[in-house]
RNA sequence: GGCACCGUAGCUCAGCGGUAGAGCAGGGGAAUCAUAAUCCCUUGGUCGGCGGUUCAAAUCCGUCCGGUGCUACCA
């Protein structure tokens, strides 16, 4: 059996994340995991703060701590916050890192050593007042096209126009607002992508079938308009050294730019994960001649080229080994009421205050049914309490709560034994083999809409058998018949649970739990990847049941008056 | 400006060359075990506009309109 490599695009340090970020890379990453684990699949799922980068410096700034302070605080916040989640990473790890300094250093000379990278004399904006070099994004000034007065260094979000900083009229710090800026040369290491053209355009046009469309369509138009070489250091002091031994030290006190390291990372959360646990050079079996590994990375879209091109160039110009992606499976966005979720404007919802208002198991699946796979998919108040009532309340949870009162009312609370399965139970395992084969094989397939769909029909085919079925009828007349009918409930229940795992694992521990235990209380609820006719009908007579607490409580009209007017 | 993606029932979306689909919402009925939850039936669409290719187009091509994103120093 394969194994299977698993990364989730890393959540930037500077705070905690909102419900777009989730949705787009960690969450999905998570449930493919769980599936792939389920399944029996020797599985290893990464993660970790980006650390790195002018952002993170001006945060830890503001916050008034230095900024390595400032990342291990906010590190340990994110941390706690994804687990509460349920993001089950075998290891959450930090960009900045000694592991990530050693190996993004390694691939560094390698790529020195090989002749690809050279070193550049730029033109970089320096600002006197903090003394410090702004990226073109951090000087504002008055747009030269437009006027209008708050343009940035790279473009003009009120005109769309690609800028340069020396473009702006009345240029100034976007940090201070102090207008004593000055523009030095400053010698940078450039990667040159352009030398890999072929190369990438060959192994792209390998996964033509395996990558989505909009996956597919970025990477290769980076290369149609032709890729430029990338300067990969950047004039800062947090992040990872250039060594001395390359450019005969000319780099001295820079640091490798966040996009270099920030993937390496992966690499180096796998190193740091075996130090952890005492695993030695087990690391690098997954990454290094690893070709019994299947690797998945899970993103959003803005994060495509940067996976598809640049982390790729860095690997086929180290010269060794190093695995390469080999399934992409890219988000687009999910916005908000209409409009985008915002980290700087505060616009949306956010993932500490939203574990306030309902359990992390609703907005996992309200998310990732909803997950803006083929395009932007939109959040709303409404939308979001009518799937989580009707979804989970009504069909899943009422269904359970149903058959678990009447075996209790009527067979005092075990699982009966009397009776045979018949014809209505025969058309129910037919009909179950049949979905859980399509859900399974979404689910392969990352399609996350789809597979929640299926998971919803399997859902409501236990209502519709229940109907069929009837004990609440038969009970009157034929116990037996009445007995059959709340086993097979019962077995549903059972097998619903193992199938909801990857994706509200809380949840169906709760629904497990309440018709048998949890052997050897296992973290992970195994894929019932036998015959229907064995999982449905593998509960014990006499086995005590009970009822759950009402596993989804129904979002009242009220509740979402009150969140509407909360959130804007 | 360039490029990409999206525009299908009131809403959220699937279908992507062969007689228009699902869920929700709306209408009617059944059932009464259950969180008044379920189940069955059902009303909704000249598939953004126009033109073309084809025996056949929601599906391919062109063009226009509308929305979104990217455009390499935010990450």
């Amino acid at each position: 059996m394969n194994r299977v490599l698993i990364t989730s695009a890393l959540p930037y340090i500077n705070g905690v994340k909102h419900l777009g970020n989730l949705v787009g890379s960690m969450l999905p990453a998570d449930i493919f995991a769980r599936y792939s684990r389920a399944r029996g699949r020797e599985t290893l799922f990464i993660c970790a703060t980006d650390e790195h980068g002018t952002p993170a410096e001006l945060a830890a700034l503001e916050a008034g701590q230095d900024v390595a302070t400032y990342c291990a605080e906010q590190h340990e916040i994110q941390k706690a916050l994804g687990e509460r989640y349920g993001l089950s990473w075998d290891y959450f790890g930090r960009s900045s890192s000694i592991q990530n300094r050693e190996i993004t250093q390694h691939f560094a000379r390698q790529l020195w050593k090989n002749g690809h990278l050279e070193v550049r004399t730029t033109r970089q904006v320096y600002s006197n007042a903090e003394k410090r070099f702004l990226p073109d994004r951090y000087v504002i000034g008055t747009c030269p096209h437009c006027g209008y007065e708050r343009a940035r260094g790279d473009q003009c979000e009120n005109c769309t126009r690609v800028l340069d900083p020396t473009d702006l009229i009345n240029p100034r710090s976007a940090v201070s607002n102090s207008p004593d800026i000055e523009i030095r040369d400053s010698a940078h290491l450039f990667l040159k992508q352009s030398l890999f053209v072929e190369q990438l355009r060959t192994w792209i046009d390998s996964h033509d079938k395996e990558w989505p469309a909009l996956a597919l369509s970025i990477a290769r138009k980076w290369l149609d308009e032709g890729l430029k070489d990338r300067g990969i250091t950047r004039d800062l002091e947090w992040g990872v050294p250039v060594p001395d031994d390359i450019a005969d030290g000319q780099l001295k006190g820079k640091v490798f730019y966040v996009w270099f390291d920030a993937p390496i990372e992966y690499i180096a959360a796998t190193k740091e994960w075996a130090d952890a646990n005492g695993k030695g050079n087990i690391w690098k079996s997954w990454w290094h001649d690893a070709n019994d590994v299947t690797y998945w990375e899970f993103m959003g879209k803005d994060n495509v080229p940067f996976h598809t091109v640049g982390f790729p160039v860095t690997i086929m110009g180290s010269g060794e080994p190093w695995k390469l992606v080999d399934r992409i499976k890219g988000f687009n966005w999910m916005n908000y009421d209409g409009g985008k979720f915002s980290t700087s404007g505060k616009r949306g919802v956010f993932m500490d205050t939203a574990l306030e208002l309902l359990p992390a198991d609703a907005w996992r699946y309200y998310l990732i049914a909803n997950a803006p796979e083929s395009a932007d998919s939109n959040f709303t108040w409404d939308h979001f309490a009518g799937v989580l009532n009707k979804d989970l309340a009504d069909v899943l949870g009422n269904f359970v709560n149903r058959v678990t009162k009447f075996c209790i009312a009527r067979f005092d609370g075990k699982v009966p034994g009397e009776g045979v399965y018949g014809e209505d139970e025969n058309t129910l395992i037919a009909e179950m083999d049949r979905r859980v084969a399509q859900y399974a094989e979404f689910m392969e397939q990352a399609e996350f809409r789809k597979a929640l769909g299926e998971l919803r029909a399997i859902w409501v085919t236990g209502n519709e058998y229940m109907t069929r079925a009837a004990p609440w009828t038969h009970i009157k007349t034929d116990r037996d018949k009445a007995a059959v009918g709340v086993r097979m409930g019962l077995n549903l229940i059972h097998v619903f649970s193992h199938l909801c795992w990857p994706v509200m694992p809380s949840m169906a521990r709760v629904m497990h739990l309440a018709i048998q235990p949890i052997a050897d209380n296992a973290e992970v609820l195994p894929w019932p990847d036998y015959p229907m006719a064995k999982a449905l009908d593998e509960l014990e007579a006499g086995q005590p049941i009970t009822a759950p607490d009402v596993l989804f409580a129904k979002i009242a009209d009220e509740q979402i008056a009150e969140w509407k007017a909360r959130f804007g």
